[in-house]
DNA sequence: AATGAATGAGACTTCATTCAT
DNA sequence: GATGAATGAAGTCTCATTCAT
């Protein structure tokens, strides 16, 4: 304990508002963060900066020191998730398998994983509030393209490789991943009422690609 | 009893706003209609009742003469919407076909074909704030459990008559309507973008199903 | 200003709302005697035509089919109120006690009895909504001036008559009219609370006035 | 109807209104007088935020700033003032004096000297506007009702000491004191008009006291 | 960097009043 | 005379944003 200048204020000895300063990164990652709860929980226009700064702990006008405006935040979120790519990390373990049965298994267990709460968040700020952002969701769309084409390539190979049975699904592979977006939105709006129907639905998914992959 | 009464505003333009008196059921349809279409563009908090009013071209004050509260607006909106039952109209059209090909077609064509705007618009708000409303929520939840145990006792039946082979998705049925959501939520995200997306989705999912299902 | 448009209309009988057509005079009262109730009872601002309407079960357009204003009601009520001129009518009653021991009887009385709800209410009035209409204000003023003349003249020919005692309270005698209005006061502010005080207060009252006044 | 063609704003460059900063204490301080006048003058529903924003020289937003609503200011208000305990204070001092005499003019004075405008719109607003905040009336009442106790009880010592004239008066001595309301009233209602016969009635006042208690 | 005070713009809502039947 | 529908004006309150310390 280093003893600091006295403060010649007689200190009520633990008093909450002690002005903590940090560095400009983690205050500003500190915002986006209760933004992102915030926003995703009661959309754009109903979130009022109030709510973010309380939320981090600080005071209104200093969320102002950090983003200039409520729509900067916003933008900044969006684009910063945007990048997240989702499932994208972890597409390459799962065609690490070692075999079809495996693969398919990683796919399922991985994309249903990736219901996490900040996903869920980032989907249902898409669905309601992408409109604001039309430059942010056109880069997200790309960026689902080029991991869809990707993907693809790589069943593409499984076929050619004769590992994995040619038809619709196999010429289209983005079509295997419908389920998973019914999946997220049936939990963004039922929330908890709709967990068992997401796993039978996880279970039939698994099932379905078991007998249209498998040679 | 000549008096016509000509209002004649010399100059200017004749922006005499003429009272146009309605009955109050005619009136409130046209709110609401207005209001979905802003509710599902802008979302409950950034719609405004002037917003509203101006689209029906009316004064704010008389939206409330016919609506106590922009809350009552939203939850009279989502309830008279939440029974409409999208697609259970057409099932009955649907299950008329002769033959299981026949089936299929219909099946996907009523159903790609039910994504009119206001069908969107509808989806959007369940999603973006149906938290708002949560009786109003499991109205629907259990309304689409029905309908969905509806349709699968069809196809049980199709099955049992042999009609239909057997599969994880026989079992399962709903999981055929899930790259129906998945195109919704794309054409919500992505507009017009995602149109051609859709068809090939459409077409894939098509293509499977006849697969999946025909004997 | 209003073309009269006679509409024969034919009227579909068995409707609720009876549509009851009364005589001028008696709307006109019975909006009046709403309006006291409702003014005094909230205040002027406070008071909506609504109110008033409702209390009267007709509808708001109908009351200005009466009165051209909330202002016009006011002032009429105030109007028609003043010139009531509260204890004026007993007062020749009270004086046609035979002896000074009966007459300060029947004034303790008199007065005290003339608290009435709505004698209460043109006082609330009165005080707090006063200032809107100067011109009944003064109007009243000069009616309580001259009836203030009126009794003195009588106190004054009783003394002269030997019948009461001269005294500061007798040269003055609307002094003795002051206990009364403090009861009015507390009544007004305190409500039930008062009862036992302006109990007492008249009691008190009757005896100093039988102690100052018998010779 | 009234077109004015007072456009006041081309010329006179300097209304650049610098943002002046005070501490809560002050403004809050500032807020209430502001809103005693106005709601004193108008009542409660008429006076509006604006116009105590504006005699305070404030914004309506900055008035939020530092009372959460027009209730809260309100009873903020009239809990600081009934805690002013009006003529308490004086009342030490009255009795200071050294002979009867000299209490009973004292009392005179020192009560008809309390007609501060201050006094009287918390007397108005007691009157009119009690109502909206029963349990300050209850606990101003309580005050009253005390204070009235203590003032009996010096009375009754005088009583005792044979300095004062037992009587109806001394035994209820709040009874001296009702024309001192009566006064404030006469004032409340008729302003300027009543001066005159405030003072006459402050002359009677004191001298029917001299004569009813002076032994 | 941090914050409390301040504010303009705008939202919802109410209400006196008018219009047309 | 009576009324339901309609509206402009105004009121309370919120909020993103700025200012000054």
């Amino acid at each position: 304990m280093t003893t600091k200048k006295e403060k010649k204020k007689p200190e009520t000895a633990n008093d909450k508002k002690r002005r903590t300063r940090l560095s400009p990164e983690i205050r500003r990652k500190q915002i986006l963060e209760a933004a992102l709860v915030e926003f995703s929980a009661q959309g754009f226009a109903a979130t009022s900066i109030s709510r973010i700064a309380q939320r981090v702990g600080i005071s209104k006008a200093n969320v102002y020191v950090h983003f200039s405006s409520k729509d900067e935040i916003f933008e900044t979120l969006l684009r910063s998730l945007s990048s997240l790519g989702k499932t994208q990390g972890n597409w390459r373990q799962i065609e690490d398998a070692e075999d079809v049965p495996g693969f398919i298994d990683n796919l399922v267990d991985a994309t249903y994983a990736s219901f996490t709460p900040e996903a869920l968040a980032i989907l249902r700020l898409m669905i309601s509030e992408g409109h604001r952002i039309p430059d942010v969701l056109a880069k997200w769309h790309e960026g689902n393209v080029s991991a869809r084409a990707e993907r693809q390539a790589i069943i593409d190979e499984q076929v050619a490789a004769g590992r994995m049975k040619r038809s619709p699904l196999t010429e289209h592979f983005q079509f295997a991943m419908t389920p998973f977006v019914y999946a997220g939105v049936a939990k963004l709006v039922f929330g908890d009422a709709a967990t068992e129907e997401v796993e039978r639905m996880k279970d039939t998914h698994r099932k379905l690609l078991h007998q249209l992959l498998e040679p």
